[in-house]
DNA sequence: CCCAAGAGAGAAAACGTTTACTCGACCATT
DNA sequence: AATGGTCGAGTAAACGTTTTCTCTCTTGGG
């Protein structure tokens, strides 16, 4: 019914042009006297006139809008990412329109195309899939529509900006703890290697437990996928007759310490008193549940708000000073490993 | 530097008008032939054209696009809220605005005038917040953008959709459940009886508790603010000098029984052997996670999920079935509540 | 008193589409 | 042979802004 009142009709409203509307709408340098200012002004005040963003951004090429790719705001880790993003992007004025990807190409594909489409200035992208790279970022490049990555390496686009988590040096840090504990003989699972952070954390592990002049024994290092059952099933391999007997676990994620964790207690070994066990990730839980394991944090939030701000700076064309921003890992003690 | 292609560069390179373009671009009813259809095809294929969305809504109206405002997206519940509202969406061609309001009323209206600014064409709402009624909505009444509530009645938009929890029903059951197992003296902590929907599972509880001849002791029913703290205050009310005794406690929300839990555990009771003790959202976790509590289940997703088919159907124009759609709840038994 | 400069404001083009209207060509019907 | 219908395609207006250019009026300095 109530069509939307445009520029046009508070022109007529004031008996001036729409250009001068215009012009005190974006209180604009200048060229419009005090008085025509004041009375426009209150005008748009009465009938409550909000420019249409549409109209404006079909001129100025700018929507003020941004996607945000991840494969599942479920997630935990996600969501306090996605809530970071909105917050920055709400303090300066940005819209952003969430996508769900499911770590899937072709739904990463479809959204950037959708994105591209709806004009967005900026994209900022996550995924869990880095075994496939997708050519459309490179259109996107070409286009100079900034982009920013979160916890994403590409090597097609080196110098394109991206905030990272620094896996290898939480992985590090955690195993460190560990061997500062007293253990020697150390499990670890680790998530799938297909995954960057996996090989990473992976690594960490590795070097951390080198520079310790402690040897790793392979028969102790599994492979397992973040999921629940993995480190259950890890459990199983590690506890398999022939292997090596170990005082303490490091998974890859919090998820599969849980499924060490329900393993070992079926098993009837007690945590940590016959093994101690390490996550990563601190996934957060009222702190009355137990078990606590002791982990890695990852600040999501951070990762989100920090892209977020890296991808608007670009937007604003500020040169930036770091492109690759790396959050350094902090260790959350719950008590999970005891000294040896 | 790489100019976008226009319609005007695939008409050129076709040597067609743009209107020619553009009607196959909408593969519109008819009014080209064949053979100029097939070539226009190929050169869009070719150059990869894609159109611009945002010129499409400045002369349709028309953007496909929503905004979804909540609370917070890093709440579980709204988590999955926002899942099943962004598939929906994406199955439907529709792309989403996520908007954080914290609860908060100027949060809310702000993000109700951008939103309106950008045109969408349909407005999901919700709030943890129903004391004060925005009046920004009756403006969106009035200009006809679709709306679609999520666990909020609004007396003054009695005709507007809405997708809803069957709290009162929730509480019933699970409190059915309660007296079933043969408890008689049942403590009660409702949320903050300032929203609805604490207010609901407070009167599912003393409904059913009446429906079965079993008289509510006031004294054993106090206010919480479903945080964990307030659980845990509860207990000590609840425990006070004076006060009856009760065999099962029934909180308003899953965090308020954990704090219960822990309060309990803490003053030397067993859970569930001397108390037993259920809760309300099904929170969920890992299943290795202890303690299990008894609960019901709300299902967030299915409500995003649903209200935004209403919501897209509404903008389709079509005519709802029914504007106020309430989901059933469903128990969680997790042990908690044992037999006496 | 004249002129230049500057301030205030309007006209119109532009952004990339959709769509109502128009027009010509062709063919079939009378 | 004239009429009319259909098909294919183009023209131009429109959407709601921003912005460049232009114009007029005032003002102040010489």
């Amino acid at each position: 019914m109530a069509e939307p009142i445009t520029i046009k009709d508070i022109a007529n409203l004031c008996g001036v042009s729409i250009a001068t509307v215009s012009r005190v709408v974006n209180n604009s340098p200048k060229g419009v006297g005090e008085k025509t200012v004041e009375r426009i002004r209150k005008v748009i005040e009465e009938v409550g006139y909000r420019p249409n963003r549409l109209a404006q951004s079909m001129i100025t090429k700018v929507t003020h809008t941004i996607g945000l790719v991840i494969p599942d705001v479920r997630n935990p880790f996600f969501s306090e990412l996605v809530r970071g993003v909105e917050d920055v992007c709400n303090e300066n004025g940005y819209s952003c329109f969430l996508c769900n990807t499911d770590g899937k190409l072709d739904k990463e594909n479809e959204y950037i195309d959708i994105l591209r489409d709806r004009v967005v200035d900026g994209l900022l992208f996550t995924t869990q899939n880095d075994k496939e790279f997708n050519p459309a970022f490179l259109d996107f490049h070409k286009n100079r529509t900034p982009l920013c990555f979160i916890e994403r390496y590409v090597d097609e686009l080196p110098e394109t900006p991206g905030v990272f988590f620094d896996n290898e040096g939480g992985a590090a840090l955690l195993t460190q703890f560990v061997l500062d504990k007293g253990h020697r003989h150390i499990a670890f699972v680790s998530g799938p290697l297909s995954t960057m952070n996996a090989r990473m954390r992976k690594s960490g592990f590795m070097a951390t437990m080198q520079n310790n002049g402690v040897e790793v024994d392979d028969r102790l290092v599994v492979e397992g996928n973040y999921k629940l059952d993995s480190g259950y099933a890890a459990v199983d391999q590690l506890l398999a007759p022939g292997k090596p007997k170990f005082t303490a676990l490091i998974a890859g994620n919090d998820l599969m310490a849980l499924g060490a964790y329900q393993a070992l207690v079926e098993r009837g070994y007690e945590v940590p008193n016959d093994i101690s066990i390490a996550g990563f990730d601190n996934i957060t839980y009222p702190a009355v549940f137990r078990p606590l394991i002791t982990t890695i944090e990852i600040p999501g939030y951070k990762l989100g708000s920090c892209g977020t701000q890296m991808l608007i700076a670009q937007m604003k064309g500020q040169p930036l000073a770091v492109t690759r921003q790396v959050f350094a890992a902090a260790l959350r003690d719950k008590g999970s490993i005891i000294q040896i």
